[in-house]
Parts: structure tokens; C-alpha cells; sequence
DNA sequence: AATTGCATGTAAGGGGTTACATGATTCT
DNA sequence: AGAATCATGTAACCCCTTACATGCAATT
């Protein structure tokens, strides 16, 4: 029982409203990219799971256009609380990027330095993304009060892209220097 | 294709000497627990596919006890080093605590509170480890010329865990205030 | 008129973990 | 003698992504 949590993700945002499967892979894409991911694949098949257990309801709108718009139950409720109460699972991460750089010596450094140079790319982009977030944030007036909760979040990326990019200078800098050195 | 790593964790491992299947995984296990792992469900077949490939080699011990000790070829050592020049795929990455802290407004600080710290312990215990592993490196004179390359891997999770441990601080201080608001 | 976005869903297949089975060797 | 570690391997099962199929609605 690795994970399974993707009908926790379902639960969690049905908390703030009722959503189609479409909503929410698309807040999950935007809001959550950076500490997390859903594919449809898992998505739709959980919503109907989740409904046949009574956690979620769903209303299929009557007209043209097919959409399923899902809402949480009272028994969604609580489940979702029982599994925030569990301790959190330990994450098994895995770096590419590390990997090469650990097995570093079998390659050229011009490899090795481009490798690093889009890893600090995509990240300072990501960066920029969560600056934009946060600032959008903290203008609109809070209309859920878990907006900082949402912050917090928010600066764990913050912190955490920040130290990418400061390795990646690190790197780059020693990269240089091995270059020259052979 | 998203990942079929192991066999270059593998073939890149065996470019430092011959190893078995046990040592491999310890390696990893040690060394590169904070940025990867395999299991032998992986491992073993992944062996014994490199085998018939001819990436490696398998040379099983005589007498006693079954031991299996690979060593790479000149093939495989082409096939890591073309691995290591394709740029490196987007990592997904799964914080389960960040899930969590988003939805923290369905369960009770004290609750949020203990998650963060036992975060913050995991990964202050992986950082002391971290430290240890520099300093042995340091310390002993260069056998193998990628020490450099792995400090800079060591770098990464110190930095990365630093980020962690100042977030977990910060963000248990909020936690405090947000519960005598309340 | 054509493209993009909305919207739902399934099937196949790969990646990965866990649990089990088996047995030798070394340490306490 | 018993426990821990060395050592290899398999099978079941789950999670997850990718690719595909389908069709409506809005935009350009």
C-alpha cells in the first residue's frame, strides 16, 4: 500500500466546492505541480470509486455537454480527517540529476554542465511561478481562510527551488573550474 | 517510458569495481538513500537482464555459499555514458506533507504540528548523516577520483535538507501562533 | 472552417514494492 | 544455540502513465 492518496487529493479539494474530474486535474496541475501530480488515468476511475463509497456525490448536468460535477459527503468528510491524522508516509525521491552527477566521471563535463544549467532553468521558471502565485494571493482578500496554510505551502517550494538554484550556481562554478583543470 | 533507471544505477556503480546484487543494494541503500533507492524485486532481474545483454558481466562463485559478482563491460560502459548524455527527464516528486499542510484546515493544528516535526526530525537525523559522510570522504585521501563529484551530490542534500529544517521551523512558529488565535 | 479547449473515460503496459521462499555464514 | 547478516531469487499485486477514443463548445 504504497500510496493510494490519490483519493485523498480528490477529497482535500472538494473541500472548498463541488468540482468535475476536469477541475480538478487542472487545479492540481496548476496549484500543486510543484509537490505533486495526478493523471487521468487515476482520476477518473478513483471519482467513481469514490462515489460508489459514498465519500463523494455526483450529479451528471442534464443537457448537452457531458460533466459530472462531484461534491464531498459528510462520511468524505471524515475520512479525509482520518487520513490527515495519519503520520505522514516516508517519500521516496529520486534525483536523475544527482544520479548523473554521482557517475559524473564517465562523461565529458560539458555533459554534466548542461544537465545542471536546465535543471536551474526549469526551477528558476518554477520559481518565478510561485512568486507570481504567492503575490496573487495575498492580494485578493481571503474569501477561504486557508489561505495560509496555502502560503506555507507556497514558501516550501520557495525555500526549497531556492536551494536547487544555489547548488546549481555552486555546481556550475565548480563544473567551470574541473573543466580547466584537465 | 517514464523511468527504467536501475540499470544505469547499476552499470554506473559497477564502473567503480565488480559487485554483487547484495552490494549494489547496500550501496544505495547508504549512499544514495536521500536521492534514490531500488528494491531487489528490481534489481535482481534487472541483473540478470543487463547479463544477457552483455552490459555485464556474471561470474558465480564456486563452493559454499551462491554469490553472484557482476562487472561491467566495454558495451556497458557506451550504454551509461549514452544514458548520461540525454538530458534528464522531469522529476516527479510526491510530498505528502504539503498535502497535508494544504488541507490543514479540515483537521486540528496540534495534529499538523506533529507532522511537521517529525518531518523535521527525519530529515535533521539525514542531515547529521549527510555531515558524517562528507567528513569520511574528506578524510580520506582521493582512491577514486569522483570524490569531488560526490561531495557535490552530498552538497545537494544538505542544502536541500537545510531548506527542509528552516521551513519545518518557521512553519511550526506559525503553527503556534495559529493555534492560540484560535 | 478550423483550431483550441472542455470533458469523460478505458486499455495496455511498465515500473516498483512487498512478501515470501530458501539457505549459508558469522557473530554473540 | 540462536540471532543477525549475507545472499539470491520469484510472484503477486498495486500504482501510475501513456495513448487512445469520443464528442461538444467556444474562439479565431
Amino acid at each position: 500500500m504504497r500510496s493510494g492518496k490519490t483519493q485523498y487529493v480528490i477529497l482535500g479539494l472538494l473541500t472548498e466546492g463541488p468540482m468535475s474530474g476536469y477541475d480538478i486535474k487542472k487545479v492540481i496541475d496548476i496549484r500543486f505541480s510543484f509537490f505533486w501530480n495526478e493523471s487521468y488515468g487515476q482520476l477518473y476511475p478513483m471519482l467513481k470509486a469514490l462515489t460508489d463509497k459514498k465519500l463523494i456525490t455526483a450529479e451528471r448536468s442534464s443537457g448537452g455537454r457531458t460533466k459530472v460535477t462531484y461534491a464531498i459527503t459528510p462520511q468524505g468528510r471524515a475520512a479525509l480527517k482520518e487520513w490527515l491524522a495519519k503520520p505522514v508516509e516516508k517519500e521516496t525521491v529520486r534525483f536523475e540529476l544527482l544520479l548523473k552527477m554521482y557517475f559524473a566521471g564517465e562523461t565529458e563535463t560539458d555533459v554534466m554542465k548542461r544537465h545542471v544549467r536546465a535543471f536551474m532553468d526549469t526551477h528558476a521558471q518554477g520559481l518565478v511561478l510561485l512568486n507570481l502565485f504567492e503575490q496573487e494571493l495575498k492580494s485578493i482578500v481571503r474569501e477561504h481562510d486557508n489561505h495560509a496554510d496555502v502560503l506555507r505551502v507556497i514558501a516550501f517550494g520557495q525555500k526549497v527551488y531556492g536551494a536547487y538554484i544555489d547548488w546549481c550556481g555552486e555546481t556550475l562554478d565548480y563544473l567551470e573550474e574541473k573543466k580547466h583543470e584537465a
